[in-house]
DNA sequence: CAGTTTCTGCGTACTACATACACAGTTCCT
DNA sequence: AGGAACTGTGTATGTAGTACGCAGAAACTG
């Protein structure tokens, strides 16, 4: 089920509800719930058991109401998804007092970024689960990392471009973390070296590389090498 | 959504049929379908309708059989798909031909591979919702890009993740224009510029950006720009 | 050739999930 | 006081994936 596009949303009702501008209730009964509980319950529940593990069930179950008493709060579970996601990007860091300019900025900015990523290991599959709903933190994170390629010479579309780079970058590094700390990839691992041995003569190169130790597990930094390579080729634009 | 992990899967099956390691059945009647079959009408079934629309019943229909017909040949869901993954990736290119060295070389490699995940819309979704599982065809993809570093001066590590870099790069801009092109996405972009606009005093930096076009479309080769940096970023290390 | 084994396709059934709908009770506004 | 707006709930629907067991077909065994 997995990475489902959303059919029918309601753009402006979602986009209200992920920045807060929804107008409070007037009369009827006090809600038991507020937006924000719901989200903090959501992400509680995707850190302990990951992301499958949050279905409505689950969800109302945790904060002790029925499982349509949620859409009260939310109009879907997109709408939740988005709300947890955004929620997670809280303070988004200032890199513009770091010495040394754009590059030390950016890379401290994308530490930050990964260290995000990290916490929450769903942020990856639940970013990728429904797309275009930028919340007001996510935001927040891209101004931040904009403001340190302000002072450079790039124009606005290669700062834009550059910062997209960047966090396709983290994701790509995080994507790879998730799969090697998968429960049994090793097993995997091994069967795919078995196979790649058997089949040895059809991929030269790579049997080569493998011989030469490309794919063994090294305590190198996974950010470090792409991130070296792209502020390298963006300092070059300069 | 989702962006669904598995649950109970055996490695040693699911990699026998990726890799065709099946041994063929002795005896019992002659099945009416072959693995090759399911596959191509899963990709057809994709590439016309979305991923979400490969469910087991549908591709059984499609076929002519019953749904649990299906799993005399596939173990699961997640081997369809894995399948449907690999098998796009038929006929990997050569690029060790094309004159210039490795840059010319990967540049066309990259290319190649992100024609292959826009001429398969769900190619990213799909491998999003599965990792470890490689076949033999994306396996002679790899080889084909480290066959193009191998005459370098790189580590065979260094080879190894300036490739995985790259094969980053493609995803990211193969999402990015995914969410464009997605139904809607207009109304999307508007109501958050909208909100942006509301809320410039809160993210001066990225409001600076847009007022200077950094988000404006323009007809850029959306693949051009990170290429180039990573590119450059992987020459700087020779 | 008869019996056994192995395999096929099928029907039924179970589970988990998101969510539509209507109802009863609650709070506020007029 | 009465109506409007809003809450939480119970019930129901549709769509998934897939477990299980059966009847018949093909091949191997003696």
């Amino acid at each position: 089920m997995p990475a489902n596009r959303d059919k029918k949303r309601d753009p402006h009702a979602s986009l209200a509800l992920l920045w807060g501008e929804r107008d409070q209730p007037r009369r009827g009964p006090k809600p038991k719930l507020t937006v924000a509980e719901l989200t903090g319950q959501g992400i509680a529940i995707a850190d302990a058991e990951g992301l499958d593990a949050v279905s409505m069930q689950r969800l109302a179950e945790a904060v002790g109401v029925t499982t349509m008493a949620l859409y009260r709060y939310i109009p879907g579970k997109s709408d939740l998804v988005d709300l947890m996601a955004d929620a997670v990007f809280v303070d988004p860091p200032t890199v513009t007092g770091i010495p040394g300019g754009w590059r030390p900025q950016l890379a401290a900015w994308s530490r930050a970024c990964w260290d995000r990523y990290r916490e929450h290991p769903w942020l990856l599959a639940a970013i990728g689960m429904r797309r275009q709903a930028m919340g007001p933190h996510q935001v927040a994170w891209l101004d931040a990392a904009l403001a340190a390629l302000a002072p450079t010479g790039l124009s606005a579309k290669q700062q834009h471009d550059a910062v997209i780079l960047i966090l396709g970058h983290i994701r790509s590094v995080t994507q790879q973390l998730l799969d090697h700390d998968e429960a049994g990839s090793q097993e995997w691992d091994r069967l795919t070296a078995d196979l790649l041995d058997r089949n040895s003569e059809r991929f030269p190169a790579l049997t080569r590389a493998v011989a030469a130790g490309a794919f063994a597990p090294t305590d190198d930094d996974p950010l470090d090498f792409g991130l070296t390579c792209i502020l390298d080729g963006v300092a070059a634009l300069m």
